[in-house]
DNA sequence: TATTGTCTGTCAGCCAGCCGACATGGATAG
DNA sequence: CTATCCATGTCGGCTGGCTGACAGACAATA
């Protein structure tokens, strides 16, 4: 399968008077890096990789461990995050099948800020920095898609922080389904199915906020009739309604 | 000079078991851009730029434009923010001499996300999008400088959004100064001038909180001898007491 | 010298959301 | 079948920090 890129709704963050189209602002990256190498870049990263195996909450890496690897996932789910000093789990992203990861910690020397840990059985491509290195400028064209992912998650990242700043938790909770289901939804007609299971604290990690305040702001959402939850998966029903939430955020 | 790597102290974000050093946090970055450049990369760089002038205040660009360029600063300060729905500014960072800006944008497609805006009258060198990719594939070293001073970025992002996700408002605060102070601060003996001035509302702004509440824990740590603040620029007087309310947030 | 604008400082009132506590239900293990 | 986990749901009380309002300080402009 070659390339398949996602188109997302607009990110509708500060408008200005330029009268571009509102068209799609594209906040998402060319996930799936694996899937955008060509045949000659994936046998020469093969080459240099070593495959390895985690079981659900392994961790591949921990945050203040020294940064050596650069992984590929390609199966399986890993949660990027980090720990606040008191204990409170702070997830910044989750990486599916075809993502990269610990790439940040890698270029930036230094070591690992972040813990990355299997959400369930994952089998990944580690490369070590200095073949990655090499590789890099044998594969400009890589170096380049690197860059790409770095600059997406840095917009993303950028986005979930004025998110935090700015909007109430409803909003938040809002914009963050709408983020997922952007980029990692199934769309059946006008419903979106989120195929990650999530429990609240994890949502709440996300957003910021108590497990408690998830639980009564989904349950709203869920009565408004925006979406349902089956089985820990999110089911959007209205995609539009809840688009309106995250607009009217006063 | 070839490629000079910084080498960066662990960040002691989420402790682990890993007996590293807790030595002072600094997520600094390889700031300067343009100095680790050697001298072939530099003229060649010069070659495809086109050096502007902006005045104070003066946008180099705004959100929603498409992010045809990537700008590097010669002299001035750049400030990075965006614009929440409701008017709030958020500030990312600021930029300062020698530093790059606005390559997430060009890196990932789409259009911009911030805006740049001119803090005090600035030079800066414009290079368009593809002749600065061209200029990569060129120069595979620079893509790797690139790749860092995204990392960094992240990584400073992500400690951002962590403190933000699980500080109150204080230990923001404190911990804003000291990551400023690590980039650009000036370290005389036990103090450090932070040579950067700074309104409340832009503290504010880059810490998520009210004006006011700024004025309040600023004013507590001048009472407590922390710092003071002259002329707008802070000056830390005890370094460790900052350290200390940074780390004993409970 | 007055005028206007921008910044700092302080205070009181109010409320979103945190925290602790507890009850229920499903899943997995023994 | 029972015990143990873990996730969900709900409630009430408490509080950090936001909001609005106003006053003084200083700088720049006229």
């Amino acid at each position: 399968m070659s390339s398949k890129i996602v188109t997302i709704p607009s990110a509708m963050q500060g408008r200005v008077p330029v009268d571009e189209a509102d068209a799609a602002s594209t906040l998402v990256a060319p996930s799936n890096f694996l899937a955008q190498l060509d045949t000659e870049a994936t046998a020469d990263l093969l080459a240099i990789a070593t495959v390895q195996h985690y079981g659900r909450s392994d961790f591949m890496f921990r945050a203040g461990a020294p940064g050596s690897n650069v992984y590929f996932l390609r199966s399986g789910k890993v949660k990027i995050h980090q720990l606040s000093p008191l204990g409170r789990e702070v997830i910044l992203w989750f990486c599916f099948a075809g993502e990269i990861f610990g790439l940040a910690e890698v270029a930036g020397g230094g070591g690992r800020v972040v813990n990355a840990q299997a959400c369930e059985a994952s089998e990944v491509l580690a490369v070590s920095q200095e073949k990655f290195r090499d590789y890099l400028e044998r594969h400009p064209r890589v170096a380049l898609l690197s860059m790409q992912v770095l600059s997406s998650r840095l917009r993303v990242l950028g986005e979930m922080f004025v998110n935090l700043v700015s909007d109430d938790v409803g909003t938040r909770v809002a914009k963050l389904i709408l983020r997922l289901s952007a980029r990692y939804g199934t769309r059946v007609g006008k419903e979106v199915f989120l195929n990650i299971p999530l429990t609240h604290q994890e949502i709440a990690d996300m957003v910021g906020t108590s497990r408690q305040t998830v639980t009564s702001v989904l349950s709203s959402l869920k009565r408004q009739g925006v979406l349902s939850i089956d089985n820990r998966r999110i089911h959007i029903e209205s995609e539009e309604l809840l688009n309106e939430l995250t607009h009217g955020n006063s």
